[in-house]
RNA sequence: GGACCGGUAGUUCAGUCGGUUAGAAUGCCGGCCUGUCACGCCGGAGGUCGCGGGUUCGAGUCCCGUCCGGUCCGCCA
């Protein structure tokens, strides 16, 4: 912001700059500052404030030469709004200050104005002290006062507003859909909202526009976004919050290799736009390879650690955990090799142990390989004497083992075996710093389209709503093989979105729902309305959906989800500052056609 | 639903084996100080040790329960 054409020294004149824009080219000028006191430093015949904006902070001198200025001055207190007029100055070589961004110069007042005093803070505003979560959230107001907080949501409005320009600028519409809408029978638990003009009946907050933004693809609105609000009624994590915004995207007549291009391009610009991060090409990997190799369907590939199965090395071996994983079909025998591993403690290896028994793994055998020509004496290991040498020689050369190495096992359920030493790949690249890319992207693809649920049945692994990549008979022929057209965008090991072609024909999506044991009744009754939609010319789409949160998360290094959003709910779904969600007065329930349960 | 970590001054934390009047830093208040920049120096105020119960001569400390915050598992098509 530049100085515009004011008269200085008037209490009616607004701001002229903002205190970071405050530099030695506006040296001589005068200035009218607004802010808040970050810091006073009182030396008795001479005041110092840094005063505060959203772009940044900058030094502000009194001494007795300001008259009564210099007075009001002596009262300011931390967080005290103020508006300053003053000349600004070069700062004379010995007191620049290098580690400020505007510490070549500074301010000398001619007029003070406190504009609104204010408490003592309940925390310190500073980034000396990491202020717990209760605090900080219980007076967000004042935590977003915080230059991190400042600089977090300053992002995220750059991301939102680079991505939009990007979207607009390739045709797409900005097209809003409903928040309240119907319940969905699958997926998430929703959030309900009561009806008052129909008693017992329940609006649903959507979880995703998905049938929405089909219909507009059924509409012709070719190319569709939203920034969108969601919401799941599920337990939080630091990545997960109970209402999040999704970056919403679909297209029609456009393949889904093209979809993906378009979309990767957007992502590759918006890191090189805002983080001068150049990301390159996004390699692909399917479903099936990622779970072979990295444990995981969002690999982290910034940890150059494998998974190396060793399933036929381990029939009929004396170890009973590895013999019966490698005799069950559904079974995994799994090696990780950690190299200099062997350096590890007997303390780590536990840690590590109980780390992968949260995942289902009932232990974590390992070999210390100290000197692998030696079959004998060279490995260190409480599961070797249950192995033949041979097999012995067999994991080192099929894992690469060399001396100083430390492999890890996994023999369990496949996806114990996925679960676990996936996870524990992770939480070493993290534990020592075992990263060799500060950015990995990738695209997983080729997912199942189902997977068994807890009764036998089947259940969509990304939503019912996905094209599988056969026919309709070979669908119904044999559910468990069928891949599907989905496609899921991951950045060091994060999903940051997914998205798939979708089911353009109602006979297709039929056949989905009837695998998915939804009967004709219940299909007419949940989602008639989309079968209805495809059966008036409904285009071949494809489409995505990008967590914003996260993205904005991983672009700042964020530890949580909850530095990003500017009003986030605590782990237990509730809001501090307001004390939502709060109870309601007995007209209000009566007016829903609600009667509660005495508690 | 489950596991784990935490809750002591406004804030961030320490508090030994259960034992005298619960400490530090920072912030706050007052005084001094004309070049600091996390200013400095002197002085001061500030505590329902989350809450309830129990054990004990005695509990911040041990036990049980509960609430709150966080991390994770389940869950999140």
């Amino acid at each position: 912001m530049s100085v515009g054409e004011r008269k200085p020294g008037h209490a009616e004149i607004g701001r002229s700059v903002y205190c970071g824009a405050v530099g030695e080219s506006l040296a001589g000028t005068e200035v009218v500052l607004c802010g808040w006191v970050d810091r006073r430093r009182d030396h008795g015949g001479v005041i110092f404030i840094d005063l505060r904006d959203r772009d940044g902070i900058v030094q502000v001198v009194f001494d007795p030469d300001c008259g009564v200025h210099f007075a009001t001055a002596d009262r300011v207190r931390g967080e005290y709004v103020l508006r300053v007029t003053g000349r600004v100055r070069a700062r004379t070589p010995e007191t620049v200050n290098p580690d400020m961004a505007t510490g070549r110069v500074e301010v000398y007042g001619l007029a003070l104005d406190i504009l609104n005093s204010a408490e003592t803070p309940p925390f310190q505003l500073d980034e000396h002290t990491r202020v717990g979560e209760e605090v900080r959230l219980h007076h967000r107001y004042l935590d977003l006062r915080r230059p991190e907080m400042q600089r977090n949501l300053r992002l995220r409005a750059r991301v939102t507003g680079a991505l939009r320009r990007f979207l607009d600028g390739e045709g797409f519409l900005d097209i809003e859909t409903p928040i309240l809408t119907r319940a969905t029978p699958e997926g998430a638990r929703d959030y309900l909202v009561p009806s008052r003009t129909h008693p017992g009946r329940f609006f649903a907050l959507p979880q995703s526009p998905q049938l929405f933004k089909q219909m507009l693809m059924v509409s012709g609105f070719d190319r569709y976004y939203q920034v969108a609000r969601c919401f799941r009624d599920e337990d939080l994590r630091a990545d997960r919050q109970p209402e999040f915004t999704q970056i919403d995207i679909e297209t029609s007549f456009l393949a889904e290799g093209d979809l993906m291009a378009l979309v990767e391009t957007m992502v590759r610009g918006l890191f090189a736009e805002l983080l001068d991060v150049e990301l390159g090409e996004f390699p692909r990997m399917t479903h099936a390879d990622a779970m072979a190799r990295f444990g995981s369907d969002k690999p982290d590939l910034r940890i150059p650690l494998e998974l190396v199965d060793i399933k036929d090395l381990m029939a009929g071996v004396e170890f009973k955990v590895f013999a019966a994983a490698a005799a069950d079909p559904a079974g995994r025998v799994t090696a990780l090799r950690l190299p200099g591993g062997n350096a590890l403690s007997r303390k780590q290896i536990d840690d590590y142990t109980a780390f992968v028994a949260r995942y289902g793994a009932r232990g974590l055998a390992y070999i210390k390989v100290n000197n692998r020509a030696d079959l004998e004496e060279g490995l260190q290991s409480p599961i070797v004497k249950f192995l033949p040498p041979a097999v012995r020689r067999a994991i080192l050369d099929r894992v690469g083992a060399e001396n100083g190495d430390l492999i890890f096992f996994g023999a369990d359920k496949a996806t114990v075996v996925a679960e676990s030493l996936g996870a524990l790949r992770c939480k070493l690249g993290l534990d020592l710093d075992l990263y060799t890319h500060a950015w990995a992207p990738l695209w997983v693809v080729d997912f199942p389209m189902f997977e068994r649920d807890g009764s036998g049945g089947w259940t969509p692994l990304h939503h019912p709503f996905t094209a599988p990549s056969c026919d309709p008979d070979a669908l119904r022929a044999d559910p468990g093989a069928a891949l599907s057209r989905a496609y899921d965008m991951v950045l060091n090991g994060t999903e940051l979105g997914g998205g798939s072609a979708r089911i353009h024909r109602p006979e297709l999506q039929a056949a989905v729902f009837d695998i998915l044991g939804i009967d004709a009744a219940e299909q007419r009754e949940k989602f008639g309305f989309l079968l209805d939609a495809l059966k008036y010319g409904c285009p071949p789409h494809a489409g995505i959906a990008f967590g914003l949160d996260r993205l904005v998360m991983l672009m700042l290094g964020a530890g949580s989800i909850r530095d990003v959003i500017a009003f986030p709910k605590t782990q237990s779904a509730q809001c501090l500052l307001t004390d939502a969600p709060g109870a309601v007065g007995s007209e209000a329930l009566r007016d829903l056609h609600i009667a509660l349960r005495p508690q």
